[in-house]
DNA sequence: ATAGAATCAGAACGACCGTTCGAATCTGAA
DNA sequence: TTCAGATTCGAACGGTCGTTCTGATTCTAT
């Protein structure tokens, strides 16, 4: 009966395909260094038919972080909900990042590698998720130093850091087939953040006066996700 | 009375202080992204003037990353000669690596950011120093393992990739001012990396059967420092 | 004073860039 | 079979790119 929209999905899923050969070129030659038609000949459609899909290259790069964001950010809060507990609430964490890392290398490269060219309005939108994800970690973090009652001898803010670089880190060394798998990977790095952050088996012990200066935040710019600011031509 | 070269030590001078503009614009806008005329106007020297100092824009690039490099190598040897305390030597290693990304961060987001782009003999120099200096890196890793006599939860090679990402971020997240110092951040760093692959404090106690899967190394190719490659254009 | 090093402006080179346009082709409902 | 709308294309536009050339000038050390 309803048969809606048959140029839509089928609009969609040609859209979706290219977005993917999309992924890949600019995996392989970064953002600025590939070009339209690079994808146009990889993707095998004329470089003007390729303006059918989308409005311009900037636009298409938009396309990707945004999925690969929102997708990671969605199976996130599904995972996240089944627990509560601390510690575990972390590894789901680490277990959904890593775990997409592996599974989407080159999305991932491109989310990571290309951070700071969309400036304005698409520029803004991703930002904004990538701090609520930040804050997300961060509340993670907190609970189980909360949890824990531990004494931080790391302050938060770099912990959090340090683990998105160990977690981000991964599309510049990963070969799948010769490093463990995502299971086994998102253990180890949980394993390296959680012992970490608690404290023990340190020679100096030098438990006290450490980490987390005095004076808390009086810098003017908000926290952010990483990534510094790239100016544009 | 000798007086050697007075042009070089002048031409070595200027061509220093291109390469730091050339390190600012890199930085800013990345290498494709950066332009020659970018340079040109950022130096306050012609287009052509520039072309006196070096001979192609790939070169420049080699310059930055080769300098950078071989300092920071050059002081590891030096700060690695007067210790053979297995953790000491591997903070030295932090420390030395965090100092010098927090002391000049552009230098370090040039070379880590535009790993890929260099290709051929140039980049196959820059490769064999970078496996060079992840060699030396899983040594020290190694030496406290024998020291401490821990079963290794966490493999040496994730390990090592894990601490690597740790540092190498840095350049997107961290402000000068805002967050710590050089000193308290290479111990937190320290801390996380030491302790996290040091055994205890986890929950569930998982101790054996864990990472460093039975097949070791079936892999064809070499060990890498990181950055997957990149096709050129 | 003078040779040679250093620098300049300006134009030009061919190559490639992102994007657009109008025409051709295809596809599915009538 | 028709035909409107969806899809695709070749060709071109105006720019910018890295690099080189010319020819002249300005520094600088002797």
């Amino acid at each position: 009966m309803d048969r809606p929209a048959t140029h839509d999905n089928r609009f969609d899923r040609r859209l979706a395909e290219i977005l993917d050969y999309a992924t890949e070129i600019f995996a392989e030659k970064g953002y600025d260094g590939a070009s339209m038609r690079d994808l146009s000949r990889l993707s095998g459609i004329s470089l003007a038919g390729l303006y059918y899909y989308f409005e311009s290259k900037e636009k298409l790069l938009y396309f990707i972080q945004q999925h690969t964001f929102s997708t990671i950010m969605l199976r996130l809060r599904e995972r996240l909900a089944v627990s509560s507990d601390p510690e575990e609430r972390i590894r789901i964490f680490i277990r959904n990042h890593v775990e997409y890392s592996v599974d989407r290398q080159k999305s991932m490269k491109v989310l990571s590698h290309e951070d700071d060219v969309l400036r304005d309005g698409f520029g803004a939108e991703l930002a904004a998720t990538k701090r609520e994800y930040y804050r997300i970690c961060i509340g993670l973090v907190e609970a189980l130093k909360k949890a824990d009652e531990l004494q931080p001898g790391v302050g938060t803010r770099t912990a959090v850091m340090a683990l998105f670089g160990m977690m981000n880190w991964l599309y510049t060394w990963y070969r799948p087939g010769v490093d463990p798998g995502a299971d086994v990977l998102s253990r180890e790095i949980g394993d390296i953040f959680l012992q970490g952050i608690r404290g023990g088996n340190l020679r100096g012990e030098t438990v006290p006066s450490s980490g987390e200066r005095g004076k808390l935040s009086t810098s003017p710019a908000g926290a952010e996700t990483g990534k510094s600011s790239r100016k544009q031509k």
